[in-house]
DNA sequence: ATGTTTCTCGAAAACGTTTTCGAAGCCTAT
DNA sequence: ATAGGCTTCGAAAACGTTTTCGAGAAACAT
């Protein structure tokens, strides 16, 4: 015999009363509360999961589903474990555990996330990589499934916790005109996440604040690894009218931007300023310095666990206060990666 | 109603043919069958989880254990998403979903396991970043829960798969002799994980196979991170006798030793020969280009998940032939970070 | 026509827990 | 002494599924 039935049996009582000293129920005498915990601590006894989500419908589990890859890593990857820290130690909190849900590169995301949400594991799903208009946000809210998104899909009717794209692209670019520029470039990620959107936004309405037309070559697609950023570094230089800045929207690129403009003669922080993303320990090393946007993830985490708990119902008017869309700001971090323009000749 | 009662009376018939129909047994009209199938897909059915647990006692999930960091990146970030990967696209073949447990940076790894362990909602585990002894082995072992280790923890009842940190520092140790060397220093992990045991016996062996004798200064501790390898730099570089050369255990620290070195006008590469540890796209850039090691994480995962599936009881005698741990090879990769010793005036 | 096997299905138990509801005991106020 | 309230506990139902076992029908052999 196991389980319940056997503590229970061994003190002597009913499993009901058992079951109500461990989850701190009050009908229950304190006395034999404190037995009940005590012989639990001894037989090292824990609930069966399924047994109780089976009778409570509810799992206390919430899972952060995340897109594996294959082989090169991208930015996201180191990203992640801050945001899964931060995540998990606030569900702690509330009893409630974090389950990161791996969709391998082989396996289609919906197909991954519908399998998920019918197995029924979890109470509530956190989703990264939001592309826009996600076909995954729109299964959950019909499911009606608490969830939070890691990144904006465009609609609002739900909740989401998002770094400050737009924010960024217009601090970069009215920084890069306040030091003389005016033909500036930027770098957006080629897949169909949605940041790339938020980017572009925020730089063409910067450039409209400033006067500067926008030059549709001057947004520059490319891959989110250090490959991407050398290929990244050619584009540039072969473009029409050359730019004297670029503003990057991705953390991984820049040390391969860095190789490919170094290798072509154009001094990368002189020749051509660079205004980098994310800051990383990976582009510490850059020389000149990159200036770029620095966050704490972990609190990037705490803050997306505090949106979800406010949407699981049984803690939802605890919570009812808390915005259910956040903008995660992040704070310019100066390097000599964008100095004062020097005066240049037209290389048109 | 929900569930398979509302598809039984959908169609019209019993639950248990339902279920039976739905599970593949070998006692259902094969007419039946599809129709239930059918209307399930109509329905959008899928079996409960909980439900379907509860009464198999088993979850068709394994949990892969990992200690999520607060702040700095390690090298095991982006480490692990490729192994997530490799793991779950074999499991998948067998119906079983891979989860990804991460112990948050603020709570006891051992008490995590057994919270997971109690709660039962995985049928096995990988566990990773190993310790010597790692409690964790015991714990399990003792559960009898069927579970593989990603590093070896010393003992030897238990399956695993690791890197080979032996044969990588036996063979740079060779490389660098070969070139003329004899002051090789090893950088090891500042943690109790076992790679750093395994790790220095490779290099000692190889050590005494070429009768250079051992000097503990020269095995240096250092954190396994950017900033890391920049101490790991002045440490090196205040040694009573300066190695010529230099073995990493750790991607993630050739950036900064580069830089630390660099700035106490020492030439990486050619001053102070490097191997690195594992190639990766942080180090692409590096000049002169670090002598490293590659291998395929995804496939590596595939191996885990492989022995892993061979502890499962169900699946047992199908994989009853595969060894219970595997050493998983790298294959070097030149660079030019460790040329041909030039004739070196002593620095004694 | 009868006995025997094969095929298909349904009734019911079982998994381990939580929770409702009523009962028993004790105390207090009348 | 009786009624009522409070405290503490136990019996039993419920959650959704799988699986065992037996029943009935059909097919087959005698």
């Amino acid at each position: 015999m196991k389980g319940i039935r056997a503590l229970a049996r061994h003190l002597d009582i009913s499993i009901g009363t058992v079951s109500k000293a461990l989850n701190n129920r009050f009908d229950i005498n304190p006395e034999t509360r404190k037995r009940v915990l005590q012989a639990a601590a001894e037989l090292g006894y824990v609930a069966n999961q399924s047994g109780r989500s089976l009778r409570q419908g509810t799992t206390r589990t919430v899972g952060f589903v995340i897109e594996s890859n294959q082989a090169s890593p991208t930015d996201s990857d180191n990203f992640f474990m801050a945001v899964f820290d931060g995540v998990q130690s606030v569900l702690r909190g509330h009893h409630l555990d974090l389950v990161v849900l791996p969709c391998a590169s082989d396996e289609d995301p919906v197909d991954y996330l519908t399998r998920m949400v019918g197995r029924g594991f979890v109470d509530a799903f956190i989703i990264s990589a939001t592309r826009k208009k996600d076909p995954r946000v729109a299964m959950l809210l019909k499911a009606g499934i608490p969830f939070v998104a890691l990144g904006r899909s465009g609609e609002d009717q739900h909740c989401w916790v998002d770094l400050d794209f737009e924010g960024v692209a217009e601090q970069s670019v009215d920084r890069l005109v306040a030091r003389g520029h005016t033909d500036i470039a930027v770098a957006l990620p080629a897949t169909g996440l949605n940041l790339g959107n938020l980017f572009l936004s925020g730089y063409r309405r910067a450039l409209k604040r400033h006067g500067i037309p926008y030059r549709p070559d001057y947004a520059i697609r490319s891959e989110s690894s250090d490959r991407g950023g050398y290929t990244l570094g050619t584009t540039l230089l072969f473009l029409e009218r050359r730019p004297s800045a670029i503003i990057l929207s991705y953390e991984l690129v820049a040390a391969g931007l860095y190789r490919s403009l170094s290798e072509a003669g154009v001094r990368p922080g002189r020749d051509m300023a660079i205004i980098g993303f994310r800051e990383s320990s990976q582009n510490r090393h850059l020389s000149p310095h990159l200036t770029s946007y620095s966050t704490s993830l972990r609190d990037l985490g705490t803050a997306l666990g505090e949106v979800l708990l406010s949407q699981l119902p049984s803690l939802a008017e605890h919570y009812k206060d808390l915005p259910r869309q956040k903008v995660w700001p992040l704070e310019l971090v100066p390097g000599e990666s964008d100095p004062q323009m020097r005066k240049r000749k037209d290389a048109s």
